[in-house]
DNA sequence: TAGTGGTCTAGACCACCGG
DNA sequence: CGGTGGTCTAGACCACTAT
């Protein structure tokens, strides 16, 4: 049971959430200064400040130093994705993982590539197209390039045992990451190779990463059909 | 400049997340107890708490009482996710908004509504159907399912002024949402919808919305070719 | 049941930024 | 410049859970 004299952020949160929810205070408007919250509703001031965290957080108001808090005028979804190791996450619908090396070259990144980093010259890197499989079948097709300069340990290694994914997942965390989702047809080769037809509706995830503005990796992860990424739950 | 005597939670983060970075903590392994990196780093355990609270938010670590502070075993990719008012995307895009209401009917649920709603028994909900344009060219095609019980207000509603979408988000706060992120081929009649040809790759959005386990609505967002989503940046 | 993270408090000072 | 949010501290107690 909770102890009912003494109030916790989330209390505190989910008051204040109501006042705005209710009409109280609509979008754009001004709420009263931290100070006042907890005054009136006698709780330490750290405290107000904890809720208003989450709820700045969540995308529900904004604040400014000296601007004070406002509802925000222009609500968004906010929502936070998890996208797991692809054998992790193989593995966890209850599947059998394996992948496949396709190719392994050393080549001038596109320009598509040169984008994502955000680069203006053109850099030799390596590139991996590797297929992920679950209980056999075409899972997840990659379409990886990795800058050597700043993963030189990849130039040697042996990627049939473990993949690209993991080691780089495992061994170079980044500090930085932009995500690109869409959707895109299936030509010829990748029908071929995700074991469908062609023009078939592919989901495709994007990713770049960074370790301290060097970039690390970008790969394009085109997932077989009936693929989808949840949040939530 | 910063007072170097004085040590800020986020330096204390960078500190724990190199030192993870660098493998003196693997995978699975146990961090030191909050109180004694405070003591180590002298500060505040406060501080070392506000850290570690990031840390876990990003899934690098696990914390558990008891259990102690945990290097996570299977790193995921953790980003967040805005989606706004599809008018407010569209307007900053630079692009000119408009909608049409496309249908308006009374309908039983589909499976496929129940099942987003976790709802054992069919129940009859207000069904929208609606198009988003961008200087009059289609954008999003919305198929939305609204719970009358929940939303009353939405039974006698003009909607072609305002959106569905616009008028729930900014009056219908939800407490819990789901999302669903996959691709699906254009049939003919969303070709002819979103002006495009059958068969094209379409990106689509599912999300549930619920405020304190009452369903409010549920809304398939299927965008025209060539829409992106973006995190990061 | 004991160990560890989670939270609250009261007070202080700092950092940012609107007027 | 002054007002407001952001953070740090030291101490206390609570809540969860591994052992």
């Amino acid at each position: 049971m909770n102890n009912t004299s003494r109030l916790s952020w989330k209390a505190v949160r989910d008051e204040i959430h109501d006042a705005i929810l209710s009409g109280r205070y609509g979008p754009g408007d001004r709420l009263p200064r931290d100070a006042d919250i907890a005054q009136e509703m006698s709780c330490a001031r750290s405290t107000v400040q904890r809720a208003m965290q989450d709820l700045s957080d969540s995308g529900i108001v904004e604040r400014r130093r000296k601007g004070g808090t406002r509802v925000r005028a222009e609500p968004v979804t906010r929502t936070t994705l998890d996208i797991p190791i692809t054998r992790r996450e193989i593995e966890q619908k209850g599947g059998r993982y394996t992948h496949q090396l396709i190719r392994r070259t050393e080549q001038t990144a596109p320009r598509r590539v040169q984008a994502a980093f955000e680069l203006t010259e053109p850099r030799l890197m390596l590139r991996v197209e590797a297929l992920h499989l679950s209980d056999a079948r075409p899972y997840i097709f990659e379409d990886r390039w990795i800058d050597l300069g700043t993963v030189p340990e990849m130039r040697d290694m042996d990627l049939t045992t473990q993949s690209a994914n993991e080691w780089l997942v495992l061994n170079k965390p980044y500090s930085r990451c932009d995500l690109r989702l869409y959707a895109q047809s299936a030509d010829a080769q990748l029908a071929e190779l995700l074991d469908t037809t062609v023009g078939a509706a592919l989901f495709v995830i994007e990713r770049a990463t960074w370790i301290d503005s060097a970039p690390i990796t970008t790969v394009k992860s085109i997932a077989a059909p009936g693929y989808q990424l949840l949040t939530g739950t």
